[in-house]
DNA sequence: TTTTATTTTCAATATTTATTGAAAGTTTAG
DNA sequence: CTAAACTTTCAATAAATATTGAAAATAAAA
C-alpha cells in the first residue's frame, strides 16, 4: 500500500466512523487529513485534497478549532492561514469526549434528574415503577459521570488505563 | 408534573439523545416508551402513543429485539404480539455497547491495524510520522477494547464501577 | 486610501436518512 | 379449506442534514 493510499483510507474510515456516531463527515475527514499530515495545511489544500467546497472546509475547520483539537498556524511571509491537528491521541480524544459530554449528555442528565424528582411521590404501581426506572438510569449515568470527570480532571488517563489493565 | 407528562418528556429526551449519537429517533423513542411502561405494549399502542406508522413501529421494534434489549411477550387469549423492554439498566446499556462496538468500532480497528502494518516500513519523515499517529490511535483503542471486553465478559460492570469509584 | 488576498456567511441545493402506507405475506380461528 | 387478524416488506415520499458557491466582510499590501 502506497503512503497516499494509506492516508486516503485513514481519511475515509475516519469519515465513516464519524458519521455513525453523529459527527459530520467533512469535519471528521478534515480532522483525519490534518492528523495524517506532518505539516500545516491551508484551506485551499484541504478543499483540493478532500474535494469539498470552501464553505464546507471553513466551517469544518472552525468546528475542530472550537473543539480545541486543531490549531491555527501562521507561516511567515504567507497571508494564508494554516492548520495543524493536535497529534497527541489521548489529548484530542479527551477533548472530544469532554465536549460531547458537556453538550449532549449533561443536559440529558439534568432532565433525568428532574424527572426523578418530579415522580418521587407517585403512588400508583405504574408511577412508582417508572420513577424507579428513570432513577436507575440517572444514578448509573451519575456514577459514570463522576468517574469521567475525575479522569478528565486528572489529565493522566494513560496511567488510569494502565492501572485498569492491571486490576481487571 | 403529571406522570404522563413525565413519561412524554423522557421519551422526547431519549429520542433527541439517540439522534445525536447516531441512533434512529423512532428506535430510541420506542425503547423509551417500553422502558416507561409497566405492562407489555402492542404495535398498535406504540403507533398511537408515538404517532408513527405501522412500518416504522414494526422496524423499530425489530431493531430493539435484534439488539436484545426488547422481548416479545405473548398474552393469553390475544393474537397480537406485545413487547417489553429489558428493565435492568446495566444489562441493556451493556448490550447496546457491545452491539455498537462490534458493528462500528471493530471494523475500524481492523483497518487501523492494517494501515499500521502497511506503513511499518515507511522511510520518509512524513511516512514515519503518519505511521506513528495511526499506531498510537490503534494502540489506544486496542487497550480500551481489551478493558471493554473484560468488562463485557465479566457481566459485573456494577462491581467494576464501585471498584473504580473506590480507586480514583 | 485603494486594491488585492483571504476568510466568513448563509440562502439555495443536493444528499442522506427516516417514515409512510398499502400490498404481500403469515398465522390463527372458524 | 377460507376468512379474518395480524405482521412484514419496500417503493415512494418526506424530513433532516450536509454542502455548495457566490456575495459580503475582513485583513493585509501597495
Amino acid at each position: 500500500m502506497k503512503l497516499e493510499e494509506a492516508k486516503q483510507q485513514f481519511i475515509d474510515t475516519w469519515g465513516a466512523l464519524g458519521t455513525e456516531w453523529g459527527i459530520n463527515k467533512s469535519v471528521a475527514q478534515v480532522h483525519a487529513l490534518l492528523l495524517s499530515s506532518s505539516n500545516p495545511i491551508s484551506t485551499d489544500e484541504i478543499m483540493e485534497m478532500l474535494v469539498i467546497s470552501r464553505g464546507n472546509a471553513n466551517m469544518s475547520i472552525r468546528q475542530l478549532i472550537d473543539y480545541g483539537i486543531v490549531y491555527k498556524k501562521h507561516i511567515a511571509g504567507d497571508r494564508k492561514e494554516y492548520f495543524v491537528a493536535e497529534k497527541e491521541v489521548l489529548k484530542w480524544a479527551m477533548k472530544i469526549a469532554i465536549m460531547r459530554k458537556k453538550k449532549e449528555l449533561d443536559p440529558v442528565m439534568d432532565i433525568l434528574k428532574e424527572i426523578t424528582v418530579a415522580t418521587e411521590k407517585e403512588t400508583t404501581d405504574d408511577g412508582k415503577e417508572f420513577h424507579n426506572t428513570v432513577k436507575e438510569i440517572q444514578e448509573l449515568t451519575d456514577q459514570l459521570e463522576k468517574i469521567a470527570n475525575k479522569v478528565f480532571a486528572s489529565n493522566r488517563a494513560d496511567l488510569l488505563i494502565k492501572l485498569f489493565k492491571f486490576i481487571i
